[in-house]
DNA sequence: AACCCGGGGAT
DNA sequence: ATCCCAGGGTT
């Protein structure tokens, strides 16, 4: 952390006490925030929570934890049945990788999530965030927890920037850590409060700085710069993308009940070309079985 | 570093 | 019609 302000002693319990006090008040109530959630609980709601709005995440995880309460029971659970729960969450590799740290936990940690860092960074579809949100909200550990949220809060609050880079780098890791007070549970209250702060008030496009905990400090706010308008990312197309037809292509396996034929799957895409790219695709993924007959399944 | 990987709600 | 989202893995 390069701004002066935030070397003075004592800022960072200071921010931790504003953050605290505002997310009491305006923290939404998520199925997960609850203290009997358990650290299997968290995890599955970090992978969900991967690229996915929280509101679309949280019925899925409620009926996913009566379902499958511990990582064993999910273990033991067929792969077929694990696309289905995960439904249309996007992204089904994560339920996938999600279904293999499970087996991971349980053969590798006697069905217990680990409370390490470097243990969860080893597991499947565990990566630099997710590991340390489950090391910091099950666990309560004092760890930099560094989401997209995070990196944009801190890059405006902080570096005076109107948003940060795309991916998690280690100076990322490095400037969050420096927000963090010394005590673990103040610290991980923080980072919950920084993320929702990111969620709700600091958003992407249209900031509602008048109602910011902490504008008056904020950098990108004392600068008097705006945001640009133009998109700040690539245009991105989805219709008739390889994305997209894989979406359909498993879409219509989830709702079948029995294998279906290569002609079924024909009717999801008119393009050939596209439709082998996506089916193999899928295929080498492990999210569909190629049956003998040329009929096609989700993975038992 | 760049690219791939879904889907839906907001604007 | 476009943007955005509690990222991770592979190359």
């Amino acid at each position: 952390m390069s701004d002066g302000a935030l070397k003075v002693s004592g800022m960072n319990a200071v921010l931790a006490s504003v953050m605290g006090h505002w997310f009491a008040e305006n923290g939404r109530e998520l199925p997960w925030r609850t203290p009997e959630t358990t650290a299997w609980g968290v995890l599955v709601s970090e992978v969900m929570s991967q690229q996915t709005p929280v509101a679309r995440v949280a019925p899925i995880w409620t009926e996913w934890m009566g379902r499958w309460p511990t990582p064993a029971d999910f273990a033991d659970a067929p792969a077929a049945d694990v696309l289905r729960a995960w439904g249309r969450l996007g992204y089904p590799r994560r339920a996938l990788r999600l279904h293999e740290c499970a087996k991971a936990v349980v053969e590798r940690h006697g069905g217990v999530i680990p409370d390490d860092v470097d243990a969860l960074l080893a597991l499947p579809g565990i990566g630099t965030y997710t590991a340390r949100a489950v090391a910091v909200f099950a666990y309560r550990q004092r760890h930099p927890v560094v989401d997209t949220n995070v990196r944009r809060v801190v890059a405006r609050w902080a570096h005076a920037k109107p948003d940060a880079g795309h991916a998690t780098t280690t100076a990322d890791l490095r400037d969050a850590e420096a927000l963090l007070p010394s005590e673990p549970e103040e610290a991980a209250r923080l980072s919950v409060a920084l993320m929702e702060l990111g969620a709700l008030v600091c958003t992407a496009r249209s900031p509602r700085c008048g109602d910011c905990p902490i504008a008056r400090d904020c950098g990108f706010l004392a600068s008097g710069e705006s945001l640009p308008e133009g998109p700040s990312r690539k245009p991105q197309r989805y219709h008739g993308t390889t994305r997209y037809v894989r979406g359909q292509i498993m879409a219509l396996l989830r709702e079948a009940e029995h294998p279906v034929a290569r002609v079924a799957i024909d009717g999801v895409w008119h393009e050939t070309a596209r439709r082998e790219e996506a089916l193999s695709g899928l295929i080498s993924d492990g999210l569909v079985d190629a049956l003998p007959g040329d009929r096609f399944a989700l993975p038992s």
